[in-house]
DNA sequence: CGGCTCATTGAGCTCTATCAAAATGAGTGG
DNA sequence: CCACTCATTTTGATAGAGCTCAATGAGCCG
């Protein structure tokens, strides 16, 4: 059983953050840098396969996704899983539970994951003190809802060809921009993974994957898809893309 | 036509809001009220079927909802359309335009609607003066997204009589927590909505209102659904209910 | 090797979409 | 009040998309 875990090197000093060398992220002040060093409390590793955050849980703390892939997702009673949306670096987790007391989805670890952990009780000094950064989470959060408007759209509306096309599309758009490919562009994803987010049974998305696959879309491979045409994806899926830049972290 | 146009009678005070009545808004302290106050540029009346935001709009405002019913949606290129949730009194709309330059959904009435109207270049103020203010507009926002969560397993992972079951369960404990009903609870949407919120055709969605109705559920009357039997929804969805309280607005 | 997960494929069936048409009701102008 | 129009709701027939069941192969690990 994979497990979350405190890691031993405690503390990546927030001056040298990973994630500050990208230029998707905005810069921060020599004040808020010095802020969120205070803020952060620690950092914690997960395997691929771990359960980071339980639904249910109730005073889960406040994470930023430092490396690795993972996902949201919720389950109704009989099993049937839904997954909401990805996480990779750069993404705040947890600040359901830490506004409104409880968690309403779980979290997974797709691949290795290594977090940065945030004192969940000084969020309301960080708020106080730092508008700057509390914008920034409005920003987050606001920027959360308008990927899960385009997830909706797409689940409700498009074909399940067109879905499959967006979803990878997406997904291989983000990982472009987070720099997270060396080479091929590789998604440490499975099939089922792929049918839990578009609403379809692993039998169809399979043949669905194919069709994309037999237009030298993607190739799967190993558990995990590679995308050889990310501007085919787009547009068999008629889709624009997110186009963002200078997107806050913490 | 129809269309939003300001109201002559220009300002409610905010000292009597309407909403500030309702038990599941939180209070104000005498200080956030005085700058609500100041916030506030005036009111916004919108008929039923007028469209109050569009997609691609640049620099709109940011609106309360004071009274009535709308939603949100997006559009594919062809014209396929999927409602992504409803407004009603007490949410915020056109934050996404605020904070990230450019709405990416519309949003349209159900009923006549009325809206206060604020001060887009204030909010910046609202987060350096009055931070229980700005964490409200987050807790919102994160309120959204777990709205959003909840549509995302419906229309992914539910079948097409629990859908429609769980769509009408929401809008009617929504409604019934604000107030909206005098007697009978009556929601007022057609057909067609229910089909762009559910993802199904309007032949399909109709048959599967029917089912609901021959079970005693609702009845559909006159471009509207009255529900006879809220819990029973929640049954027939599978669904929990949302159970909030103390939920802010501004 | 045996047991596991993941990907793949075929067959048959169910659910949902599309097409077509009629019934109902609200609103309009005469 | 009636004739007319338009949007909405309803129903039936048929096609197609997607589901379930079943079985197989490949790769991995103990």
């Amino acid at each position: 059983m994979p497990t979350a875990r405190p890691t031993h090197s405690f503390k990546t000093p927030c001056e040298h953050c990973p994630l500050r060398a990208n230029r998707v992220f905005r810069e921060f002040t020599a004040d808020e840098l010095d802020f969120v060093s205070k803020f952060k409390r620690g950092e914690l590793a997960a395997d691929a396969g771990a359960t980071i955050i339980v639904e249910g849980a109730h005073s889960a703390h406040l994470f930023t996704v430092l490396s690795g892939w993972g996902f949201r997702y919720k389950t109704l009673e009989d099993g049937r899983r839904q997954i909401l949306n990805y996480v990779m670096p750069g993404d705040l987790i947890g600040l359901q539970g830490t506004i409104m007391g409880e968690m309403q989805h779980s979290v997974e670890a797709l691949s290795p994951v290594s977090l940065c952990v945030f004192e969940r009780d000084k969020l309301m000094t960080l708020y106080n003190k730092h508008s700057s950064l509390a914008f920034d989470i409005t920003w987050i959060a606001a920027q959360e809802e308008r990927i899960l408007d385009e997830h909706l759209l797409s689940i409700g509306r498009r074909t399940a060809l067109e879905r499959a096309a967006y979803l990878i599309a997406f997904l291989f758009e983000r990982g472009r921009q987070l720099k997270l490919f060396n080479g091929h562009a590789s998604i440490p994803i499975t099939q089922q993974h792929v049918a839990d987010t578009l609403g379809l049974s692993i039998v169809h998305t399979n043949k669905t994957l194919k069709k994309l696959a037999n237009r030298n879309l993607i190739r799967w491979q190993e558990r995990a898809c590679e995308v050889l045409d990310g501007e085919g994806l787009k547009a068999a899926a008629g889709w624009e893309g997110l186009g963002e830049r200078g997107r806050p972290f913490i």
